[in-house]
DNA sequence: GATGAATGAGCGTTCATTCAT
DNA sequence: CATGAATGAACGCTCATTCAT
């Protein structure tokens, strides 16, 4: 019995380490530009486990969906539901914890939009979209509909407003070259944008002034 | 005489009919995703034929860039010269003008973006980068900035400001699926939503109305 | 745990078996001439089998060197230290030694020829002439020194006459068209000269003849 | 009319030329490791000229067996019938003049022996063997035949005695690095060995050595 | 549960050759 | 005559997957 639990510790630890550098190389290569003998060689597994443990490639795949969707569900609605703040602190909390988020889980992240960019495999699309990418999107422009109907905001298109927080962040995020070349690569040696805090809170306060000041309705 | 240049033609409307075809195909698929193979069985030539034209798949995904490259080139700087209009209708015309290119040009926009979250052939990604996304951005920062010192506009991160412009338009052109689901899926049956001019619309609306509002003063 | 034996045997014997087949149709048709598709049809395994044992073509070039490298070493160097013999009888016991080999490993030398003709793979040839072919050369031309200081054979060109030797065993290998022709065919169906004894002999005599007639001082 | 044989001039020259740049290929790289583009490009001539020229590859080879055949014959021949000199000088002069000769066309020679290692295409080998190894062999065994009848030289194996000539040169000729490492390697840059005439003159000393001490009768 | 061996399909590429002009 | 374009076959190799142990 022991050894069973034992056993199955072992292949779940496996295979969440399996994933763990799945993400990665799907991230930095792409699904298709990822072989699973380089994923079994970097997890320093055998070849034939991930096929395995997974079944499939695309499974692998759908499992490191699944691992993510699981795991960062409910941070947003925890907030909206507090009765004691405004909607503009609410919103602007939600910033701060969206780019707060995004920037540390990017690499999930690229790769969701890797999948979302490329066509195939519908099902997983709309397995992505509904399960993970809607329920935040939809969430904060409720809130914003609330904040507007509560006469706290103005009246903004509050999908479109909530897709350009979302694509603000994802856009600074597709890539460190792009990023360090609009907003300055500093002289660190093999640096990393999305390491440095500076970057992250000049993207917190630009959002914080457009988004807010579009919602906010000003005092006469 | 006649049919030498006919022949000419045929040549490079060939070349243009591989490179239009694989536009297409790597946008949806892919770079590492799609095959030479399927290139050639899309565009109905021989496989030889994209070697033969091109040299190699990956010549043929630069060849995809420099086309597209000299081809959008200008349409912005034209309009930044034009004394006769305010910066605020500059930025104006810039977003409808911004969100009409990249609607029609969505599959080869997809597919730099599909290269840029893909991190393998660094030199490639920097070309992208610093020949035709960083250009763009960097004509729309540099009027914005402008607009500042000509005390038209609020004192903005411009270059965020840009980053939220293109990101927006990126978002939604992420995934059909997406932007179906988020600006709500019309009873038409294969429905495209980027074909829907009530979409190209409802974004430049919002992007009007969140970035003018954004950067224009407001008059006491 | 029989069972694991014959498994690894069949492993070995699968290498040695594939080693053996491309030895044949390299010595054949060349190295470029010979495709690892015919390879893996004619040793009956499946074609990616071979870049799963050996890498690559090249490698498995490079394991048959290696493989018969370690197979024929050594047997010129024990009859060189036998202090019992003159150094006529060992040379003449080389002579018909290394007839014997050279024509029972025709089809690697050959290949080994065919290799060093080639001037394509630098490192492959220094590999071939510094491990497998100059080792015996410098043998046979030190003893024929050692002969010469001994004053028991004549002042010649031991390296040259070492590669008369070598040369003329590699003209008789040629090729069995001009073997025949020069040496008289048979009237034998399918007649393989290298197959009888009786012209290896009489290259054995020849050499026998000529190289100690050469190198043995003549009494007055 | 002038312009036929104008024509008919720089095509018998550009034929000439694709032949000698194509030996030079051929001997370097093997026929299999050429291939016409190269030979194409190594000429400056349209790649399609080539089979419109020859027909094929394989018979562009056949072209330049033809080419150099024609070439090279009867230049033992005029040697042998010479009234005035004894067999011995006969034999000496034939040495010194086969080593200048192979030296000399050492890439052709080269391309003869690949085609003769090489078992595909038997009709050609026959054709090589015929009409360029065999008759030069022939003339040179008919010589000591003679010699031996006439009383001036021993009764040696006529036959192979030509083998041992012929494959000492070719077995030098193999490839400058085996011969190098050989005979020594000079502190040349690039050194060429095939271009030193120490070299030459070393091989024809200890043909003339062996060949001639084998063959002529040694006074009492 | 774990793994080396094996498989068949497909990859990007290059080949010798032929065609149309 | 000469040539760019085109072709179909084959190249070496790697892939995701399965199998036998």
């Amino acid at each position: 019995m022991l050894y069973q639990i034992h056993f199955s510790d072992m292949s779940t630890d496996k295979k969440e380490h399996i994933i763990l550098t799945a993400i990665n190389l799907f991230a930095t290569k792409g699904f298709e530009g990822t072989s699973i003998r380089e994923i079994a060689a970097a997890a320093n597994v055998n070849l034939a486990m991930i096929n395995y443990y997974f079944g499939s490639k695309e499974k692998l795949f759908e499992s490191i969906i699944d691992y993510k969707a699981t795991y960062s569900r409910g941070a947003i609605a925890d907030l909206v539901n507090d009765t004691t703040l405004s909607y503009q602190q609410k919103i602007s909390q939600i910033i701060d914890g969206y780019v707060d988020r995004l920037f540390s889980n990017r690499n999930f992240h690229r790769l969701l939009y890797h999948e979302l960019v490329t066509n195939t495999r519908p099902e997983l699309q709309l397995n992505i979209v509904n399960n993970i990418i809607y329920p935040n999107t939809r969430t904060i422009s409720a809130l914003i509909d609330d904040g507007i109907k509560a006469g706290e905001f103005n009246q903004v298109d509050a999908k479109l407003t909530t897709v350009s927080l979302v694509g603000t962040i994802n856009q600074i995020l597709l890539s460190s070259g792009y990023c360090s070349k609009i907003l300055g690569n500093k002289d660190v040696p093999n640096y990393d944008p999305y390491e440095d805090e500076e970057v992250k809170n000049r993207v917190k306060s630009h959002l914080q002034n457009m988004i807010c000041g579009y919602l906010v309705k000003k005092q006469a």
